[in-house]
DNA sequence: AAAAAAT
């Protein structure tokens, strides 16, 4: 066991490091700090969950500790793949640069350029940051990358899968090439080799063990669940959550709007759930992130952003909502738990029509997880066909994919599905509260724009007609008009409906036209080819 | 098949 104190850290270093509790170093600090506060480049092969952001935040600061930051030009630059990770390492410089007079500055996308640029004006020692916002401030020219003297480049393989590799390349190119540079990657695919060929200078290649498959701390079970149909998964998932009572949990799902429905179904059945995915502003990431480490939100509903790096503590249950698209992506979402010694439970949902996500993963894992029998009752778990289904002859499949294919925008897309799948969720199963569907009305006032598209494309699914009568004796419903408006282009007929299109239907804008669709069509130019 | 990241 190696303490913090034998590895040549300041006493001002180790000062912050004791007020944070810890005395061991792990591994990777153990060897890499060492050899970062001689100055050498490093080559740490490491996981998330080794303690590798301390291991060079800690030689860093010391490394800095001398010296002044002039305005635009950082003395040290971190590079991390996601937003959340480059928060993460922020705060481990607040945490240890506390007591030194070093400043840092945190460049990620999705927030505003201006409290950035101020704080670059003023002069940063050290620049966290995501690449494309880095680069974005480069290229504004408030940035210049010629004073840099340590670069550290987190999660480089996965930098790689997200293809930020020219942008790491071009950031290695900027900056000057006497400087130390701190590499750290997972693993070490051919690019990433290339890459430590070429901008490293004769670094120690320091490697730890993989920590998540190797971890007997996770019991790792499966769930069978015996129709793929998404309300089949949601019912065998809160049952699992139920008897499972985790501390903290992570339900991961392959796709952003299963996370939306999931984290709302959770919600509705009276769950303390979020959602945290990509397309989620960052504001609203960073408090759920912030709610969930503080132990003020139970259950976080992920997308894979949250399956590498994040830094939360003591995660109780890792539940798999669905098996991963890569084996690998297991093996690091199931890393969420059973960490720093403590024991943790990870369950995986798997449907027949997951066959060949789960051969993959229990090829990589080495065995087949044990298999945890719930008593659940599907029956009521199965979508039942709505009008519009049948009437375009896709009784079995459950309506989502149909939607994707819809000319609307994707996020857009996103919002009304998983609405649409929460309403149905709501209605068929029956939870203690749901008033506002009960009511007949929607959960959530939207802006015109959308109420009146949903009229349009999804009338004959609206709650009330599922909950009160089958859907072959729904009664009618009066509607104001048959006719579509007229198309605001000249030299193109109106199309008619097909034979099988139900007629019933309001198409379009119904009866709400807007007026300036009435008027005379504006005089277009001619377009020659 | 997916998610992530600069607007």
């Amino acid at each position: 066991m190696t303490e913090f104190s034998d590895l040549g850290l300041s006493p001002t270093t180790l000062q912050a490091v004791a007020d944070t509790g810890y005395t061991t170093a792990t591994p990777i600090q153990a060897q890499a700090i060492p050899v970062a506060l001689v100055g050498q480049d490093v080559l740490g092969i490491a996981q998330t969950g080794t303690g590798k952001t301390a291991a060079f935040t800690l030689p860093l600061i010391d490394k800095l500790a001398s010296g002044r930051a002039k305005a635009r030009m950082p003395r040290a630059l971190v590079i991390a793949p996601t937003r959340e990770l480059a928060d993460q390492v922020a705060s481990s410089f607040e945490k240890y640069a506390k007591g030194t007079k070093l400043s840092w500055a945190l460049l990620i996308g999705g927030v505003s350029f201006g409290d950035q640029e101020k704080k670059l004006d003023r002069g940063v020692d050290v620049l966290i940051a995501t690449p494309g916002r880095l680069l974005d401030h480069f290229e504004r020219g408030k940035l210049l990358m010629t004073g840099v003297q340590f670069l550290v480049v987190d999660e480089a393989d996965r930098m790689l899968d997200m293809g930020f590799i020219p942008d790491i390349e071009r950031i290695f190119k900027l900056t000057p090439p006497k400087k130390q540079t701190l590499f750290f990657s997972a693993t070490m695919p051919p690019e990433i080799t290339r890459l430590t060929k070429q901008f490293l200078k004769d670094p120690v290649r320091i490697e730890v063990a993989k920590p998540a498959t190797t971890n007997a701390n996770i019991t790792q079970l499966l769930i069978k669940v015996p129709s793929s149909d998404p309300k089949a998964k949601r019912l065998a998932l809160r049952t699992i959550v139920e008897k499972a009572a985790p501390e903290t949990g992570i339900v991961f799902c392959n796709r952003k709007t299963e996370v939306d429905i999931v984290a709302k179904s959770l919600k509705v059945h009276g769950f303390d759930a979020a959602a945290i995915h990509g397309d989620l502003d960052q504001s609203q990431r960073m408090k759920t992130l912030a709610d969930f480490r503080s132990g003020a939100l139970k259950i976080l509903v992920a997308s894979d952003v949250a399956a590498r790096g994040l830094d939360i503590p003591a995660v109780s249950h890792v539940f798999n909502y669905d098996v991963p698209h890569h084996a690998d992506d297991y093996v690091h979402r199931i890393g969420r738990t059973g960490r720093a010694g403590r024991t943790g439970v990870a369950y995986m949902l798997v449907t027949p029509a997951d066959d060949k996500g789960f051969d993959k993963v229990v090829k990589l894992i080495g065995s087949t997880p044990a298999e945890e029998v719930i008593d659940v009752d599907y029956t009521n778990a199965v979508t039942v066909p709505r009008e519009g289904d049948r009437r375009r002859g896709r009784g079995e499949r459950p309506g989502r994919e149909r939607g994707e294919r819809s000319g609307r925008g994707r996020r857009e897309r996103a919002e009304t599905a998983a609405e649409a799948e929460v309403v149905e969720t709501v209605v068929a199963e029956g939870p203690a509260e749901a008033p506002a569907v009960e009511r007949g009305e929607r959960p959530e006032r939207k802006p015109r724009r959308e109420r009146t598209r949903d009229r349009g494309e999804r009338a004959d699914r609206a709650p009330a007609v599922a909950v009160e009568a089958p859907i072959e004796e729904a009664p009618p419903v009066a509607r104001p008009s048959r006719e579509r408006p007229p198309m605001p282009v000249r030299g193109v007929q109106p199309v008619r409906g097909r034979e099988d299109d139900d007629d019933r239907r309001v198409v379009g804008f119904g009866n709400d036209i807007p007026a300036f669709l009435l008027r005379a069509p504006p005089k277009l130019a001619k377009v020659e080819d």
